[in-house]
DNA sequence: CTACGAGAGATTGCATGCAATTTCAAGCCC
DNA sequence: GGGCTTGAAATTGCATGCAATCTCTCGTAG
C-alpha cells in the first residue's frame, strides 16, 4: 500500500521519515551514522520537529538505536541479530502461508505462479536484480493473502531490518535457484489447501536461510 | 492522582509514555476517548513536546490509532483484531518454547514449576487476579528463557494490546484450571528438552484460546 | 613526548509561538 | 419545528527559543 507514489499529500515529517528511510536501506547512510537532528533537519530540508520524529520512527522500527548521550545511529544488524531476526520471520512465515492457504483462490495460486515464472526466468538468466526484486514481490504477495495486518506489519518491519543487514553481510547470489524450487514448493502446498502442509513449506524456506546464516557466520 | 508510578530519571517524554500507557491499560481511558495533545500534555502536566511524543509512542504500539484530521483514538480492540493478534501470538509463543527448550537449565525448569504450583494454588482458591498475574509472569518466564529480544518485544507488544481488549470483551475465569494444565503440559515438554513438542504445546495453549475466542464470537 | 584539563561547539530535550484547518454548536431561515 | 449556515473554539503540524549537558579538540603542563 505505501510505496513511494503518493509522497506529496502527507505531512513533513512522513516524507522525513519515508525519505530517511529509503536513505538507510539504501545504505547511503551507512550503519553506524549518528543521525542527529540538526543535521538531518538540514539534510531533508525540513525543521527539527518533523526531523526528530522521522528520527525517532525509524528508531522504532529497529532501523537505528539509541546511544545514551549521543542520539540514534543507524544500526549496524550483526549476525546475532539477524538470527534473532529469522527465527521470528521463521515463525511468521509459515503463519502467513498457513492463513493464505485458507483464503487463497485459484486465480491467486495463478498469481502466484505467474510471479514464480517471472522468477524462474530472472533467475535462469543471472539477474540478481531482479531475483530479489520478484523474491520480495512473492513474499509480499503472500502475507497479503493471509489477511492479517499485524502480521503484515511485523514481516514488513522484519524485512526492512533485514534488508539494511543486506550490505553490512553478504548477499547470497548462489541461493538463487534453491529460492525458486522452495517457492514453487510453497506455491504447491498453497494450492493443495492443506495449512499444514502450507506453513511447513513457508517455515522451511526461511529456516534454510537461517541455517545458510549460521554456517556462513561459522566460517567467517 | 498525578504521577505515582515508578518515577525513574528518564526524561518526560518517557514518563509520560508509560504513565499514558498505564491510565489506557487501567482502562482509566476507555477504548474511544480522544488523545488531543493539549489534553494529554495538561493531565500529565507536561508541556505539549512530550505529550505529542508519548502519543505517537502508543499508537505505534497499537494501544491507539490514528483518525484522520482527530488525532489519536484509544483503540477498540474488536474481536477481528483480537484473532488476528493470537494469531500471531500462538506462532510466537510457540517460538518462545522452541527457543526456550534449548536455552533452560533444570533450574529454569524448577523456577517454572514454582510459578506453576503458586498458579495451580491460586486458581485452586478462585483467585482471579493472582491468576492473571502468574499467567502473565509464566509466559513472560518463557520469552525471558527463549533469549530473543524481538521476541520478546513482540509478544510483550501482543500481550499489552491483549489486555486493552480484555476489559472490551470479557475475562474467561472459566478457563484458569485449563490455564494450568497446559501451562503443566508446556513446562513437561521444555523439561523433555525436545524443540518440537515444547512448541506445539506452546502452540496449542494460544490456539486453544483463540478457538474459546472464535467460539465466544460465534455466541456473542 | 605524553597525559590531562579547559573551553568551544554541538546536541538533546523541553517549552512555546503561530498559521491553517477542522470540529462543534448555536442561531437563522424556510 | 427542522435543516442549513456561519462563526468561534480547539487541534494539529511545524518552526523556533533556550538551558543543561555532553563531546571533542586543542593547548598546556609535566
Amino acid at each position: 500500500m505505501t510505496t513511494e507514489t503518493s509522497n506529496q499529500e502527507r505531512g513533513l515529517a512522513e516524507r522525513a521519515y519515508l525519505t530517511l528511510r529509503a536513505a538507510i536501506l539504501e545504505h547511503e547512510l551507512a550503519p553506524g551514522t549518528r543521525l542527529s537532528v540538526p543535521n538531518v533537519a538540514e539534510r531533508l530540508g525540513v525543521s527539527r520537529s518533523p526531523a526528530r520524529e522521522a528520527i525517532a520512527r525509524i528508531t522504532y522500527e529497529g532501523l537505528a538505536h539509541f546511544e545514551p548521550n549521543k542520539g540514534a545511529v543507524v544500526a549496524d544488524v550483526d549476525a546475532a541479530s539477524l538470527v534473532e531476526i529469522y527465527e521470528v520471520r521463521e515463525a511468521l512465515e509459515g503463519l502467513a502461508c498457513r492463513l493464505a492457504s485458507r483464503r487463497m483462490s485459484p486465480q491467486d495460486v495463478d498469481g502466484l505462479r505467474d510471479l514464480l515464472a517471472q522468477h524462474a526466468a530472472a533467475v535462469e538468466a543471472g539477474d540478481v536484480e531482479t531475483h530479489y526484486k520478484l523474491d520480495m514481490r512473492f513474499h509480499a504477495r503472500i502475507r497479503e493473502l493471509a489477511g492479517n495486518t499485524r502480521l503484515t506489519t511485523q514481516l514488513e518491519l522484519l524485512q526492512r531490518q533485514i534488508r539494511l543487514a543486506m550490505y553490512t553481510t553478504h548477499r547470497s547470489p548462489g541461493g538463487m535457484p534453491q529460492a525458486v524450487t522452495e517457492h514453487r514448493r510453497i506455491v504447491d502446498a498453497l494450492e493443495s489447501g492443506d495449512p499444514v502442509l502450507a506453513e511447513a513449506a513457508g517455515r522451511s524456506h526461511i529456516g534454510r536461510l537461517l541455517r545458510d546464516l549460521s554456517a556462513a557466520e561459522r566460517v567467517g
